[in-house]
RNA sequence: GCAGGGGUGGCUGAGGCGGUCAAAGGCGCCGGGCUUAAGAUCCGGUCCUUAUGGGUUCGUGGGUUCGAAUCCCACCCCCUGCACCA
């Protein structure tokens, strides 16, 4: 009722229609689905299980366009599954713990729990309003204490078979958001939330061991469909690099210097060994020595350094001699051991083995500092050393200069292996994959989290939180503003140690949320279970997820955290799935206009549409952008809602681009999508009241509706959205202009039409369905209720749409043809003789055809040709000229669809002699007469440029 | 530097196991029907040329083939991710 009273008069104002305009009561419909449980699903073991779902939000204030995109394509999967007859999973939840309602409590002084429980229920209603199709029973939210136990549950199993652990080691700390950071959440040095600088800080913080799972990770992603791009970035991610770890003896000391290297091919040509200034064997190995002070300033410069500026710094490389020798694994050589600016101490072992004959980096160090170089590779089998290398040869070669026997001459992975083989013979090293990934950092030093269920004590230690105290609840006597508020409430920091009792202190950090994010599709699925996570068996139902769709964004956060929980709580043995996605669509952005300055190359905000450019005074222009608050070029679903209401904004969603490609938004557009649905929405009305008889049109409707079923479907299945849509919403209504336009208006053909068409069009406007259903009858709705195919496309409805087919694009041709022959005809054509292929031609084509289907090159057709009988008589040489001038090169002009055509039984000259007033009246002729080419009948000699499916036309 | 994805007609954007491709759909533009008119809607047109044919087009240059937008090679440019990663 509210959406009538206050949409009207916008309407009216914004698009002027006319008072006729009624819209789909779209809340009641909505209403409706809810009263009826239709979206609610309880394991169906009759059904094939199917599960889609979306990325749950966090839940900001509003919905924005993404949000609205990203559930508008899930929902029309959803719902085409349903109506297919899948029993289809498909829920929504909430990814409510996070930064932005602490950040915002700390701003305005409301708790995050209130601002979140406000956000979820605003959010909710407008979600609800585009009446998505969820199973509302299953909402989850990540900050509820039965939601979040889960994940206290999860840890302390963790902490039992070793894959969580504690650990005090170099950290990335964003001094912004006062806390720390895992590896993945920072972005080119830079904080993935409020890109500040982020700084190496030394922490004891909790980790879990994602390196345990990289091989799998990596392997997975074979087995799943993921877009090409998200793979790439999970293995850049993963990082592996296969090779050899090699210890280094020091001359004089115990100690030993572990290098990793992918090259152990190169071993024989390192010249000297570097390692990070922050490696513990450097202070070692200078202390007291002359070279103490220069170690110190390198280490002083890189330490104080963000990876931000480390990064700039780097491209100068800077190393200071220890005044200390490594031996040789080998050879026994003694090798200087430097250090260097640019070795990482977090990667691999923080020290490398310099090659600088065949490493460009240890080529241009060598250089710097005058360190021998040593060739040991040639790039050429059986090729002598160079003088002098004037650069390093990086790429895999034949070894030589070993100084051990039994290596020179060996190649590429050969002589990798070789050297391995001889190290691990002599103990001084080994094969080894190494990985990028780090171990997953999963404290927090902030409030709105799942606490991390461990207790201090100062006799046994941390200690797990048994289960039976599960959930550890967050506190809301907390003060926040300064550092982490957890530590402000006395009654939560105290607590009894669970082991010996004694007095001790509560864990105060919290968890990543993003550990809330990667399991929250398993609870999904037993949602409403109280005694455990999930059933094994109901997870095991419906997982994995077969349609999940979200933002690029989460590529290497989410879903590497959710792919390694998944393989994590496997092995906890609570459920036995390896992926916990199968197919991941990453929707595009929403984008709209924003002003544009090509000489600055910004985008700027809309408040500058329309003047100068701020920075350079020139004129701006246009450009799409992706919508966003700062430029000011958002739109709001709810206003959209109001003004055309859910359908109009679903369907424009779904047509106006392909579900992965960026859309641009436009409010013409959009005013176009809802005309199609002003167009559509009196459709049964209209056509219910036909009061046409029986015509021969109706077999090609019939067939039509057939074959536009099988096109839909054949769309859906591949997730191809904007064709299905097309297909329901744009050419069935042409289909029905063709069909009235040739004379059909059948009432029972136009109820088998809609009977079908109303699915068609619930997936991506169910409202509108909905009102159909009722028009037409139905009791039941159509979102509950199964599709009914209509059938595939017999052979005999082939035939049917094939001569409707070829008429339309003999009326094509005939038209174009006809303003080109007015130019030659004073009077304007008024009458013509079209003249049908000979049938000698149609025979070669058919023969010619059929030697190609069957895989003939059309070379060798030529002989066989000759021996036709066509090509007997005296017009041989016609003919054969004929066949590689214009036969040759049509054959592959015509589609499957005409071959088949020609290849059938239709009669050219009776479909278009059947129809030979209708075309008449269309090409705007008095009269029209058919003939076969080269017939008695033909008086017109063009026979000669007729073809299969293209006759010739002689206006007069 | 490495990896992944791209460059198509006025714009947008499909297609891309070689022939269906002068290249879908949409937008824009043009013409016609309907209307008092506008809008909506319907029909048609929209690279050049043209009695049904020809020419030039899918980033640039080569190659394979009877035939290339599609396959191969080289180059240029754009986007994304990783990066002195050993």
């Amino acid at each position: 009722m509210w959406y009538q009273s206050q949409t009207r008069p916008l309407w009216g104002r914004v698009f002027c229609m006319s008072d006729e305009f009624s819209p789909s009561d779209e809340v009641a419909w909505q209403q409706k689905w809810a009263d009826n449980h239709v979206f609610e699903t309880d394991l169906d073991t009759q059904k094939p299980p199917f599960y889609c779902l979306e990325m749950y939000p966090y839940p900001s204030g509003k919905m924005h366009m993404g949000h609205v995109r990203n559930y508008s394509i899930g929902d029309a999967v959803a719902r085409y599954k349903r109506m297919m007859g899948f029993d289809v999973l498909y829920p929504i939840g909430f990814d409510s713990f996070g930064m932005p309602a602490e950040n915002a409590a700390i701003k305005e002084g409301i708790h995050p729990h209130d601002i979140t429980q406000k956000n979820m229920e605003s959010i909710t209603e407008q979600i609800k309003r585009m009446g998505f199709s969820y199973d509302w029973r299953r909402m989850l939210m990540s900050h509820d204490p039965r939601y979040y136990k889960w994940n206290q549950w999860f840890f302390t199993k963790f902490l039992e078979n070793g894959l969580a652990y504690q650990k005090y080691a170099p950290v990335n700390w964003c001094d912004s958001c006062e806390t720390v950071l895992a590896n993945e959440q920072v972005k080119n040095g830079r904080c993935w939330r409020c890109a500040s600088n982020v700084k190496q800080k030394d922490m004891s913080q909790w980790f879990l061991d994602t390196p345990k799972y990289a091989q799998e990770l990596l392997d997975g992603l074979e087995t799943i469909s993921f877009p090409a791009n998200v793979k790439s970035l999970q293995q850049d991610w993963l990082g592996r690099s296969e090779g050899a770890e090699i210890e280094f003896a020091i001359e004089g000391s115990d100690e030993k210097i572990t290098v990793f290297t992918t090259r152990p091919d190169t071993l024989f040509g390192v010249t000297f060994v570097t390692l990070a200034p922050e490696h513990p064997l450097s202070q070692t190995l200078v202390e007291g020595t002359q070279y103490e002070e220069g170690w110190k300033q390198l280490k002083n410069e890189v330490a104080s350094m963000s990876d931000f500026d480390r990064e700039k710094i780097l491209k100068v490389k800077k190393g200071v001699p220890l005044g200390r020798n490594a031996i040789h694994p080998l050879t026994g050589e003694l090798i200087p051991i430097w250090v260097g600016n640019f070795v990482i101490a977090t990667y691999g072992t923080g020290a490398v083995m310099a090659v600088p004959g065949h490493d460009e980096r240890d080529f241009a160090f060598a250089k710097q500092y005058n360190i021998p170089i040593k060739q040991v590779l040639v790039m050429q089998e059986n090729a002598s050393c160079e003088d002098e290398l004037n650069n390093a040869k990086t790429e895999l070669g034949w070894m030589v200069n070993s100084g051990l026997d039994g290596f020179d001459g060996l190649y590429g992975e050969e002589a990798k292996r070789a050297v391995i083989s001889k190290l691990e013979e002599n103990d001084k090293g080994e094969g080894l994959v190494q990985w990028k990934i780090r171990p997953w950092l999963v404290s927090r030093q902030r409030y709105w989290g799942t606490p991390i269920p461990v207790i201090h004590c100062t006799d046994c230690g941390a200690v797990p939180v048994p289960e039976s105290d599960l959930p550890v609840e967050l506190p809301r006597d907390v003060t926040f503003g300064h550092g982490n508020p957890l530590e402000t409430s006395e009654s939560f920091l105290a607590a009894d140690c669970p082991k010996c009792g004694k007095d001790a202190r509560r864990e105060t950090d919290t968890m990543d949320t993003f550990m809330d994010s990667s399991w929250y599709y398993l609870r999904y699925t037993d949602a409403l279970n109280d005694e455990k996570c999930f059933e094994k068996a109901v997870a095991n139902h419906w997982m994995n997820v077969d349609f999940y769709c979200g933002g690029i964004e989460h590529a290497q956060m989410h879903l590497i955290y959710a792919r390694f929980m998944t393989k994590a709580l496997r092995d906890l043995g609570l459920h036995d799935i390896d992926e916990p996605f199968n197919e991941l669509l990453c929707q595009g952005m929403v984008n709209k206009g924003a002003p544009w300055c090509n000489t600055c190359a910004i985008t700027l905000s809309v408040d500058h549409a329309g003047s100068p450019c701020p920075q350079c005074n020139s004129e701006l222009g246009e450009r799409s952008a992706k919508m966003s608050k700062s430029h000011g070029n958002t739109v709001s679903p709810e206003d959209m809602i109001e003004k055309v209401g859910a359908d109009t904004v679903r369907l424009f969603i779904l047509f106006a681009a392909n579900p992965t490609a960026g859309m641009d938004w436009s409010d013409s557009a959009l005013e176009s999508n809802n005309r199609v649905i002003q167009s559509l929405r009196n459709m049964p009305e209209t056509i219910l009241s036909w009061d046409g008889n029986e015509s021969p049109m109706d077999e090609w409707m019939r067939a039509r509706i057939c074959q536009r079923s099988c096109e839909f479907q054949r769309a859906m299945d591949a997730y191809d959205l904007r064709r299905a849509v097309e297909i329901s919403h744009y050419e069935i209504t042409k289909d029905i202009n063709w069909y009235i336009r040739r004379g059909g208006l059948n009432p029972i053909v136009g109820r088998e039409l809609l009977e079908v068409w109303t699915h068609l069009i619930s997936i991506s406007t169910p409202h509108m369905a909905e009102d159909w259903g009722q028009l037409l009858g139905h009791t039941d709705l159509v979102s509950a209720s199964q599709y009914q195919h209509p059938g595939d496309v017999s052979k005999q409805s082939q035939s049917v749409l094939d001569a409707e087919a070829y008429t339309r694009s003999f009326l094509e041709s005939a038209r174009k043809i006809k303003t080109i022959a007015e130019r030659h005809l004073d009077n304007g054509a008024r009458t013509a003789i079209v003249v049908i292929s000979p049938q000698w031609k149609r025979e070669l084509a058919k023969t010619a055809l059929d030697f190609i289907i069957a895989g003939g090159n059309p070379k060798s057709f030529i002989p066989i040709l000759s021996q036709m009988d066509i090509c007997q008589g005296q017009r041989k040489g016609e003919i054969m000229g004929y066949w590689g001038k214009k036969m040759l090169p049509q054959l592959f002009k015509w589609d499957d669809e005409s071959r088949a055509v020609i290849l059938s039984e239709l009669n050219e000259l009776e479909v278009l002699q059947s129809r030979s007033e209708f075309i008449a009246t269309d090409l705007g002729l008095e009269s029209i007469v058919f003939v076969s080419g080269e017939s008695t009948e033909d008086t017109t000699q063009r026979a000669a440029s007729a073809m299969p499916l293209g006759p010739a036309v002689v206006y007069n």
